[in-house]
RNA sequence: GGUCCUGUAACUCAGUUGGUAGAGUGUCUCCCUUACAAGGAGAAAGUCACAAGUUCGAGUCUUGUCGGGACCA
C-alpha cells in the first residue's frame, strides 16, 4: 500500500480486503439489529442449510440475493435482521454419518446403540456445519452471528416440542394406520413431497383369475405383478357390460386357494384402460387402498420393511420384491394363467432421499391434519397477506393447498426430534381389555397379556395391532420429559420427527417462541422468504401453515422464488454428474489439477469419470480464476432474472470480474488526478457544473432510480446492468474521458475543483449503489475517497454498509444535459466512424469541417472544442455555416441529423470505396425513411394515433429526408 | 390426465400500459493513447418458433399448431 492513502495500489486484492472489511462489519456490529427499537423492521431469516453437505452454487445464489436485500433496506435505514442458521436434516444427515461409520468401522448404527450413534452424528455436525457458516461468511452474508440457531438447538428443540403438544391436544396430530411410501433402504416413512415421479418403460402383464364355480376368467393387467400376493378383490367398473354378471362373485387365488378374492364395482374403475377389470392390493396402493376402505376388503400386508416378501407371501417368502416378481410371473405362466403382455410408460415413485423405488405400505404413523392448516395458509396468499413472486405461482399454490392430504411427520430413524409421546403402561392394560370385551382383533395383544408378558413387550404389541383411538388412550403428549420423572409409568415413542416439521416454525422458533421474547415481538413477522421454488410446498407451505395456525400471522410478507443454478449446459448441478463447482473454488480460485482430483472425490459413476474431466480439461484449461466473493456475486445478481434456470457458465464471471477491474481503475484514476487539498461537497460548486459535469450527474439520478427499482420489484439483474452500464458506458467511456481536459494544467483552478468535486460525488453514490451486491470492494473504494468518510462519521456512519442508499436528487435531473451532451456523443462517434470506414489509419490526426446551422448545437461544440480535438483525434476542428462552405471533392463526408461531417483527404482518400460507403449509407437512411414515410401515408394511422406519436412520426421522417439529400449531394460531388 | 413456465442476434438473456427490437459474451477490423490490454475505437449480425385474429399499428393482447421444460396426479 502506498504512503499516501489517497492513492490505490495497481491491483485489487480481493481475498485480502474481503476478510478485512468482514472482521471489521462484524466487531463494529453492524450487522445485528435493535430488539427494543420501534423503527420498521426489516427481516430475513436464512434458510438454514442443511449440515451434512457444503454450500453449492445454489446457496451461493440464495445468500447472494438474500444479503442484497438485507444490505439495501440495511441502507435505507431499516431495523435490519439477517438470522443465520442450520439445519439437521434427519434423513440425509443419519445416512451420510452410517455410511462413514461402515467405511471406517464396518459398524451399524445399531452396533453402536442409540446413543452412542447419536454422539457421531454430533460431531459431525460440529465439524461440517462449522464448514458452512465459514463459507456463508465468504460468500459476504451480512447475518446477525449473535442469533445463530440450529434446529435443534435447545430453543427450537422447545418450540418443537411445544407445538407438537399443542397440535396434539387440538387435534390436528394423530396416529393412524394408513398408507404410507415407505423407502426400503433407509427404512423409513417418507412425506408425499419426498417422493419424486419419474416416467419409465415397463410392461402390462396379463394374467386371469379363474371364476369360482364357473368356467370363466376375469383378466387383470398390472405393472407389479408380485403384487397379486396380496390382491383380495377385482374391481371393475359398475355400468361395464362385460363384467356385469361377475359382480359379487368370487375369484380362485391361483397360490392362496383358500384367499376370497371378489368382484367388486367402483366407478373408480376406466372402462377404456388395460382390461377395464383392476387387481386390487389394499395394503400396497393407494387407489387399491381407497377401494379396500370402501368395500371393507381385507388388507393383507405381503412385503418386510426391507420390501421382501413376508409369511403372507406363501412360497415366494424371503424373496426380494423384484425377484419375487420375476418367480411370480413364472409361476402363473406355469399355471396357465399368463395372458399376454404390452409395453407401457407408467410412473415410478422414487425416494428422493435413497433414489430406491418407494413401496405404498400399510403403516403406523403420526400425521398432521392437512386441510384446517390449508385453508388458512390459502387465506392467506389470498387476501394478499403473503405475495408469492412470481405470482404465477399462486396457482399452483391453491392447487396444493386445495388438495393437501394428512402430512406423515414420523421418521422411523434416530436422528432428529423425537415424538414426544409417552406411553403411559398403566393404562396399557385397561385397553388391551376394552379392545377384547368390544371383539376387537387384537387377539395377539390379549394373549399376551394373559401370558403375562412384560409391559415392554405388550407395549409392542399393542402399538401394532390395537386401535388408532385405544392407543390413544394410553398416550400422553408433554414437553416434559416424562420417562425422566416416572421411568417406570412412561415409555416414550421412538420415532422421531420429519424435519420439515421443525424447519416449519422456523419463522418464530428462532426468535425465542413459545416465551414472548422482545425478539419475537420485534422481528415477527418477517419481511421476505426467499428461497427456491423446489421447496415451496416442503418449506414455505409449512411455514404459513405453522405461522398462520401457531402466531396468526403468516411468517412474512413476500415469498420470492428464485431459479435453479443449472450449468452452462443447462443441467443440473450434481455431484454425481461432476458438474459441481463449490462457490468458494469461484471465489479464491482453483487450478485445472486440483479441480480434477476434487471431481476425482465425488460419486461419478466409473464409467462417466474419464468424460467428466475430459469436460472439466476442455472448460477450465486453466482453472477457475479467482473472481472474489464481489465477482461471483455481481454475476449471479445479474443473471437472475425471472427464469426457472440460471445458466452458469463460469467463464462469464470473469467479464464481470473485469467489470470490478474497471471500477477499480477508474477510482485509482479519480485519486491520482484529483488536485491537492480538500475536495469540496457537491452542493458548493453547484452553480459551477459545466455540460458534460450536469450530464453525468443525470445520468447518475437515471441510474439510482432504476437501481432502486430494480432493487425494491426483486429484479437484481436490472440493478446490476444498470450500475454496469452507467459506470462503464457513461461515467469511464465519457465522463472520465471528458474530465481529462478539466483536470489538465491548462484547466482553470475552479474548473479543476468542480471536476474533482463531481468525479468524488459520483463515485461515492456509485459504492453506494453497488454495495448491496459488491459488499467488500464497495467499502474498500468508498472508505478511500477523500472527504467521503469523513462527512459521514459527522452523522455517525462509518461504513458503506451503513450509509443511506442513493435516492434520486431531482434537481440534478437535467434533460437539457442529456440532449446536448448527446449531439457531441453523436459528433465525436461519426467522426470515429467515419474515419475507421474510410480506412484512415487509427492514429492519424486529421482536420475536419463540421458544418452546423443550428446555433445552440454550434455552441456545444464551440464548449467542447477541446474534448473533441482530443475524443476524436483531430488536427483542427472547423465550425462552418452550411450555406457558404465549400466541400473539396477529395473528402470524406458524413451527415448526422442536426450537421453534416467533412474529413478533407486530399491524395488519402480512396474515391470508390468512398462513393460504395456513402451509397450503403444512403440506403439504411431511405429504409428508415421509406417505412416511416409509408405509416404517415396511412390516413387511418394519423387520424387515430395519439398526435405525439404522429408529431414524433412526422419530425423523424423530415429528418431523415434531409440526412438523405445531404448524403445524396455528397455522392453526386465525388461523380 | 391436470396446472404452470418457456421459444427474441452464434451463445446467455432483457424488452414496463401495444408505437416498429436492446445488453453482455463471442465474431470481424484497427490500436499497447501515462486509470485499466481484465483496456480503447469501430463494424457485422434478428422472418422476435409458426399460423390466424383483434388493432391505424403486435415481440408485447387472444386462439390454435409445433418445439423445450417444471410441478402435481
Amino acid at each position: 500500500m502506498s504512503d499516501d492513502n489517497r492513492l490505490l495500489d495497481k491491483a485489487y486484492d480481493p481475498t485480502e480486503a474481503e476478510n478485512r472489511w468482514y472482521n471489521e462489519w462484524q466487531q463494529a456490529g453492524i450487522f445485528s439489529p435493535d430488539n427494543t427499537s420501534k423503527e420498521e423492521t426489516y427481516v430475513i431469516m436464512m434458510p438454514p442449510p442443511n449440515v451434512t453437505g457444503s454450500l453449492h452454487m445454489g446457496h451461493a445464489l440464495t445468500i447472494t440475493i438474500q444479503d442484497m436485500l438485507i444490505r439495501y433496506h440495511r441502507m435505507l435505514g431499516k431495523n435490519t435482521l439477517y438470522l443465520p442458521g442450520t439445519d439437521h436434516a434427519g434423513i440425509a444427515t443419519q445416512t451420510v454419518v452410517e455410511r462413514e461409520l461402515m467405511r471406517t468401522e464396518k459398524k451399524t448404527r445399531h452396533d453402536l446403540g442409540r446413543d452412542a450413534f447419536l454422539e457421531r452424528v454430533w460431531d459431525w455436525k460440529e465439524k461440517n456445519g462449522n464448514t458452512i457458516l465459514k463459507q456463508l461468511r465468504t460468500i459476504g452474508a451480512s447475518a446477525d452471528w449473535d442469533r445463530l440457531r440450529f434446529t435443534m438447538d435447545d430453543q427450537c428443540s422447545k418450540a418443537v416440542k411445544e407445538a407438537f403438544v399443542r397440535m396434539w391436544n387440538d387435534d390436528l396430530i394423530y396416529r393412524g394406520e394408513r398408507l404410507v411410501n415407505w423407502d426400503p433402504k433407509t427404512q423409513t416413512a417418507l412425506s408425499d413431497e419426498e417422493v419424486e415421479h419419474e416416467e419409465h418403460d415397463g410392461e402390462m402383464w396379463r394374467f386371469a383369475y379363474p371364476v369360482k364355480g364357473q368356467d370363466k376368467e376375469l383378466v387383470v393387467a398390472t405393472t407389479r405383478p408380485e403384487t397379486m400376493l396380496g390382491d383380495t378383490a377385482v374391481a371393475v367398473h359398475p355400468e361395464d357390460e362385460r363384467y356385469q354378471d361377475l359382480v359379487g362373485q368370487e375369484l380362485a387365488h391361483p397360490f392362496f386357494p383358500e384367499r376370497k378374492v371378489v368382484v367388486v364395482a367402483d366407478d373408480y374403475v376406466d372402462r377404456e384402460f388395460g382390461t377395464g377389470a383392476v387387481k386390487i392390493t389394499p395394503a400396497h396402493d393407494p387407489n387399491d387402498f381407497e377401494i379396500g376402505q370402501r368395500h371393507n376388503l381385507p388388507m393383507i400386508n405381503i412385503l418386510t420393511l426391507e420390501a421382501k416378501i413376508n409369511e403372507n407371501g406363501g412360497d415366494f417368502q424371503g424373496q426380494d420384491r423384484y425377484e419375487a416378481r420375476k418367480n411370480v410371473k413364472q409361476a402363473i405362466e406355469d399355471a396357465g394363467l399368463f395372458r399376454g403382455t404390452e409395453a407401457i410408460k407408467h410412473n415410478v415413485s422414487i425416494s428422493q432421499r435413497s433414489g430406491v423405488v418407494v413401496e405404498p405400505m400399510l403403516s403406523r404413523q403420526y400425521f398432521v391434519k392437512g386441510k384446517p392448516l390449508a385453508d388458512k395458509a390459502m387465506a392467506a396468499i389470498n387476501s394478499q397477506e403473503t405475495r408469492i413472486i412470481p405470482e404465477s405461482w399462486t396457482k399452483t399454490w391453491n392447487h396444493f393447498m386445495t388438495n393437501i392430504r394428512d402430512w406423515c411427520i414420523s421418521r422411523q430413524l434416530w436422528w432428529g426430534h423425537r415424538i414426544p409421546v409417552f406411553y403411559d403402561l398403566n393404562k396399557l392394560q385397561a385397553a388391551i381389555e376394552e379392545d377384547a370385551a368390544n371383539k376387537g382383533i387384537a387377539t395377539e395383544a390379549l394373549n399376551a397379556l394373559k401370558a403375562g408378558e412384560s409391559s415392554q413387550t405388550l407395549l409392542q404389541i399393542a402399538l401394532t395391532s390395537l386401535s388408532d383411538d385405544l392407543v390413544r388412550s394410553f398416550s400422553v403428549a408433554s414437553t416434559e420429559d416424562l420417562v425422566a420423572t416416572h421411568p417406570d409409568q412412561y415409555v416414550q415413542e421412538e420415532d422421531v420427527l420429519d424435519t420439515w416439521f421443525s424447519s416449519g416454525l422456523w419463522p418464530f422458533s428462532t426468535l425465542g417462541w413459545p416465551e414472548n421474547t422482545d425478539d419475537l415481538k420485534t422481528f415477527y413477522p418477517g419481511a421476505v422468504l426467499e428461497t427456491g421454488f423446489d421447496i415451496l410446498f416442503f418449506w414455505v407451505a409449512r411455514m404459513v401453515m405453522m405461522g398462520t395456525y401457531f402466531m396468526g400471522d403468516s411468517p412474512f410478507k413476500d415469498v420470492y422464488l428464485h431459479a435453479m443454478v443449472r450449468d452452462s449446459q443447462g443441467r443440473k448441478m450434481s455431484k454425481s454428474l461432476g458438474n459441481t463447482i463449490d462457490p468458494l473454488d469461484v471465489i479464491g480460485g482453483i487450478t485445472l489439477d486440483d479441480l480434477v482430483s476434487k471431481t476425482e472425490t465425488y460419486p461419478v459413476p466409473e464409467k462417466l469419470l474419464p468424460k467428466v474431466i475430459k469436460g472439466l480439461k476442455k472448460e477450465y484449461p486453466d482453472g477457475i480464476p479467482s473472481s472474489g466473493a464481489d465477482g461471483l456475486r455481481f454475476t449471479l445478481a445479474s443473471l437472475s432474472g425471472q427464469g426457472r434456470d440460471i445458466k452458469l457458465s463460469i467463464p462469464r464471471v470473469a467479464g464481470y470480474r473485469a467489470f470490478l477491474n474497471k471500477i477499480w481503475n477508474a477510482t485509482r484514476f479519480a485519486l491520482m488526478r484529483l488536485p491537492e487539498g480538500p475536495v469540496a461537497n457537491l452542493n458548493e460548486v453547484r452553480d459551477d457544473l459545466n455540460l458534460a459535469d450536469r450530464w453525468i450527474l443525470s445520468q447518475l439520478q437515471e441510474a439510482i432510480a432504476k437501481a432502486n427499482h430494480g432493487m425494491s420489484h426483486y429484479r437484481f439483474d436490472e440493478v446490476a446492468n444498470t450500475i454496469y452500464h452507467f459506470f462503464w458506458n457513461d461515467f469511464c467511456d465519457w465522463y472520465i474521458e471528458l474530465s481529462k481536459s478539466s483536470l489538465s494544467d491548462e484547466a482553470s483552478e475552479k474548473q479543476k475543483q468542480t471536476t474533482a468535486s463531481v468525479l468524488v460525488h459520483v463515485l461515492d453514490e456509485s459504492m453506494r449503489l453497488l454495495h448491496p451486491i459488491c459488499p467488500f470492494q464497495s467499502e474498500e473504494i468508498w472508505q478511500k475517497l477523500p472527504g467521503i468518510k469523513e462527512h459521514w462519521a459527522a452523522q455517525n456512519i462509518h461504513f458503506c454498509a451503513r450509509a443511506p442508499y442513493p435516492q434520486k436528487d431531482d434537481t440534478l435531473a437535467d434533460s437539457d444535459a442529456v440532449t446536448q451532451m448527446q449531439w457531441v456523443q453523436n459528433a465525436i462517434t461519426l467522426i470515429r466512424n467515419t474515419r475507421q470506414e474510410s480506412g484512415l489509419p487509427a492514429q492519424k490526426k486529421v482536420p475536419v469541417h463540421l458544418l452546423v446551422s443550428n446555433e445552440k448545437v454550434k455552441g456545444v461544440f464551440q464548449d467542447f472544442h477541446t474534448e473533441m480535438m482530443r475524443l476524436a483525434l483531430l488536427t483542427e476542428l472547423h465550425l462552418e455555416d452550411p450555406k457558404s462552405f465549400e466541400t473539396p471533392k477529395y473528402a470524406a463526408t458524413n451527415a448526422s441529423e442536426n450537421f453534416d461531417l467533412v474529413i478533407p483527404l486530399e491524395g488519402l482518400i480512396d474515391l470508390d470505396a468512398e462513393r460504395s460507403r456513402l451509397q450503403k449509407e444512403i440506403e439504411k437512411v431511405q429504409k428508415e425513411a421509406l417505412g416511416l414515410g409509408k405509416r404517415l401515408g396511412n390516413e387511418k394511422f394519423v387520424a387515430q394515433a395519439p398526435p405525439e406519436v404522429v408529431a414524433q412520426a412526422q419530425q423523424q421522417h423530415q429528418l431523415l429526408e434531409e440526412k438523405r439529400s445531404r448524403l445524396e449531394a455528397s455522392l453526386a460531388r465525388l461523380s
